[in-house]
DNA sequence: TTATCATATTCAAGGAATTGAATATGATTG
DNA sequence: CAATCATATTCAATTCCTTGAATATGATAA
């Protein structure tokens, strides 16, 4: 991207740069997942059946970018949205692509090893 | 991007597809001028004030997404949104982005040499 | 049919994003 | 403190995007 744009362009840098988070299939779907709330690592893994590095790397670009935030509670960190307007912005794009809904769990079912999946009844 | 991943995930590719379509500041500029309906690429070119090729690089893009049609009318091609939904999606970013509002027009006034802007009174 | 107008395309170089592999960190338990 | 747990980071190779430069196209008017 260039660096100087006329006044017209400029102010879009900023949108074309948050979007740029939302340009990754993972990331989305991690987006997604914490619609409902905050969820840890291994939770995350367990439910996009990925690499937890790999995760981790697609968290990190979103807590760089002041998407999500961290909190360490014993062995596991927990990520919640600190922007609550982007699932503003994710509703609308649902609005705008024909997909099938997505999965909420992968076929097969999840065996989620977090303490929030086996403490109390949840996804 | 890769080319299969998760049930989960998998669904999200369409989604991260139309959104690389506005992580690009020209792209987000062309398209909120053209939210007060179709114009040539002269007052594009004009307002934004960019090379022409430049401008037309950026239309192809939109254009063989599906996201813009042109209407050629003489001497000028006219660019108009297919996809109404995208607007919502750029509201949403809007209020998202803490930004300057736009300039809808470069310092100093735009000398639009295009039809619309020269018959009867317009930006 | 040639000149001119608005617009489109192609190409290539540089830069940025993706992703696998390997490994590092830092909290916790024994 | 050593082992183990969940998670994070680094690096490098590949692929994808951006953008300038040059040029092509196709409609119109003389």
């Amino acid at each position: 991207m260039i660096d100087e744009y006329s006044d017209v362009v400029q102010p879009y840098t900023a949108q074309a740069q948050l979007l740029k988070l939302l340009t990754h299939p993972v990331r989305l779907a991690i987006l997604n997942l914490l619609r409902d709330g905050e969820h840890c690592v291994c939770h995350l893994e367990a439910h996009l059946g990925l690499r937890q590095a790999y995760i981790s790397q697609q968290l990190m670009v979103l807590r760089e970018a002041g998407m999500i935030q961290d909190r360490r509670d014993g062995w596991n960190v927990f990520y919640h949205v600190t922007q609550p307007g982007v699932f503003a912005v994710l509703a609308a794009v649902r609005e705008l692509v024909p997909q099938a809904e997505p999965a909420m769990d992968r076929p097969g079912g999840v065996d989620c090893p977090c303490p929030k999946c086996n403490s109390a009844a949840s996804s």
